[in-house]
Order: C-alpha cells, then structure tokens, then sequence
RNA sequence: GGCUGGGUAGCUCAGUUGGUAGAGCAGGGGACUGAAAAUCCCCGUGUCAGGGGUUCGAUUCCCUUCCCCGCCA
C-alpha cells in the first residue's frame, strides 16, 4: 500500500459526518487529514466553521489556521499550499486525507486546473464595482457584451460578480469563455479516490439544526465579537461565512437573536443543497449511505476499497 | 351568550369592482476555474372552511353552520 500515489478525499454536505470520518481513516492509515474548507482556513474562525479541536484531534489536521480572516484568501493560494502539504505527505509515504465541503477547492487541488495570472486584491476589481453601484449591474453587463459578447453569453445579466470577474480576466487578457472552454476535459492532478456522505435530507437538515444550536451554545457569539475588535468585517471573505455574517448583523442589532439564528440555519441547509449540488454531477464520488452504516462500518469500506484499488493499479 | 375581525399553497398573508387565484418564506432542481460557507438561474392547483341562495357563472355578493383572534357580558 505504500507505493500509492493516491489521495483520499472524503466529501460530502455539512454536519453529514465528514470529519469524524475522515479522522478515523486517517488514523488508520497513519497520515494526516487536509481540511478542504474555504473558510476553515481562517485563523479564530473554529465554532462556526465546525473545526475539529485542537486537543481532540486524533491526527493533524492540515490546512487550517492559515490566515488571519482580514487577510484575502483564494482558491488559486488554497490550491498551491495545499499541494505543498500533500505532497509533503506523500513523499512521507503517507495517503493524504482531504476532507470537506468546498467543491472548487478540492477540485482546484485534486485535478489539474490552471488559473489566470494576477493579484488578489485587484483594483480593476473595486473599479467594477463601484461602477456596478453607480451604473447598475445591467450598465456593467452591457460593458461585457460590448467587449466580449461569448463569455457575456456564458454569464447571467444578474450575476454581478461573475461579470465582474469576466471584465477583470479580460484587463488581463484573458477570455472567461475561452477559459471557460478546458473546463470539460479536465484531467486529475492527484490519483483521487472519493467518497461521500449520502443522507436522508430531512435527517441532515434536522441534524444542522442542532449543531448550529450547539455552536451558539457553544459561544459563537463571544467569538464573532472577538473578532471583530480585531478588524472582521461584514465585507471580507471571512465575514461573509455563514454562521458569521449573521452574527455580525446580531452585534450591530440589524438582528435578534433568535433571527440570526434561525437565519443561520436556513443559510446552512441552502449551502448543503448547493454542496450535493456540485458533488452529484462528480461522477467519481462513491457514496456511502450514512443512513444504513456507521462511522466504522464506512471506515472499514473505504479502508478496503483503498486495498482493492492499490493492488489493481499495481 | 352579544359584537367585531378573520378562515385562500406546508407557513405568513395579498387578491379577484363576480369570469375558479399570487407574493414572500419554507421546500425541490440546477449552474459554477483568481471572493465559492460566495454569486446566480429555474420550479407555485390550492375542495379560496362546510352547506345553501342569487347569477349564464361565486373563492368574490347574500343567508346559514362550524372554527379561530379580540372586545363586551
């Protein structure tokens, strides 16, 4: 089993199980679990992004706690520093665990995927929208027909930031159309075996309403307020995580308390529909109906199926 | 018991000056390559509380029964 170049990816919605499983088969493999989690990586963030303790982690937990949540983040950054550290596992003789929920992500990484050049903060991108804001979003769209009529087809009028992200792209020379084109046959970066958590959808969402009950009563509240003396604002990227956003907008008594939480529920169940979403169409994902089976009895699936799979491709 | 106001989609309600009805939320499906826990798209038939009357036609007007809210006894 050693010789495999292989990566386990263990993905599915949230509060589906995904990291006490993951956990579990890590441990039995002697290796590491990588968070694949957008906002896992934001340092503090640890209620409400559902992180795995510190003190109760039964293997590292990779990929989380990188950067302070004022700092900018991407999917392109997430792709290359996760790459450092699994490949760091693999050259250990270890089978990297990637567990979460954020679908680009763990294709960014675990497929070959190429992203125009540039910078994070662009100011293109603030000039866009602004203009989005003085103009309208039908004037900025216009704006894309004119300058690039194939990716403005590709992009629903309403859809300011991804029109705003086309305009950019173009700045760079880049078509999103053109770009847009490779999309289809990609090819994978990592031999990835992937799994996901299936689940009757009333259960889950029964089950994401307790544990965003719990993550109140666990002080998520104390939390957001913490970091928000630090400089976390609704306008970040961090600031938008569900969970958090809401919890700001209780803090500056846009909302009771019991209104963001309930709103966190309901942006939690939408987010889980989006999560199955972009899994579903993954025609490589193995799913293990966490109805029907256990934490173990998964384990022990995936365990031997990783076998299975190592002796075939020997 | 009397007097109001109500009973319309799973929920909150709008509406039809009489031609069998529509929003928000909930729910479902989908898109997705530098913000992705983001952003965006699509999906609404329900004895319009029951019965009767007027009418070519009633969910809408009238009568009546039942139920709910409130006020008065």
């Amino acid at each position: 089993m050693r010789d495999c170049p292989f990566v386990v990816c263990i993905v599915g919605p949230t509060a589906s199980g995904k990291s006490v499983l993951a956990e579990e088969v890590a441990k039995n493999l002697h290796s590491s679990v990588v968070s694949v989690d957008a906002m896992q990586v934001y340092k503090g963030m640890d209620i409400g992004t559902a992180k795995v303790p510190e003190h109760e982690r039964a293997v590292p937990l990779l990929m989380v706690d990188r950067v302070n949540p004022t700092q900018e983040y991407s999917v392109q950054l997430f792709q290359k520093d996760a790459r450092l550290e699994i490949d760091a596992l693999l050259a250990a003789q270890k089978i990297p665990v990637l567990c979460g929920g954020t679908g680009l992500y763990l294709d960014a990484v675990i497929d070959q995927m190429h992203f125009p050049s540039g910078t994070v903060g662009s100011k293109s991108r603030l000039m866009y929208e602004q203009r989005a804001k003085t103009d309208g979003s039908a004037a900025l769209y216009q704006l894309l027909c004119d300058r690039d009529p194939a990716s403005a087809e590709l992009i629903h009028p309403h859809n300011v930031r991804r029109v705003i992200r086309a305009l950019e792209m173009l700045d760079e020379g880049v078509s999103y159309a053109e770009h847009h084109r490779g999309l289809k046959g990609r090819l994978p970066y990592y031999h990835a075996l992937i799994w996901g958590l299936a689940m009757d959808r009333k259960r889950l969402y029964t089950r994401i309403d307790e544990r965003v009950e719990r993550m109140f009563s666990m002080g998520l509240i104390d939390e957001v307020r913490r970091l928000k003396s630090q400089g976390f604002e609704e306008n970040s990227t961090a600031g938008q995580a569900i969970g958090y956003r809401e919890v700001l907008l209780y803090l500056s008594g846009k909302l009771s308390q019991e209104e963001a939480v309930e709103a966190v529920k309901q942006h939690t169940r939408h987010y889980a529909k989006r999560q199955l979403s972009w899994l579903k169409r993954d025609g490589r994902v193995r799913w293990l109906d966490m109805d029907t089976m256990g934490i173990e009895q998964a384990t022990k699936t995936i365990l031997s199926e990783i076998e299975k799979d190592c002796h075939e491709s020997i």
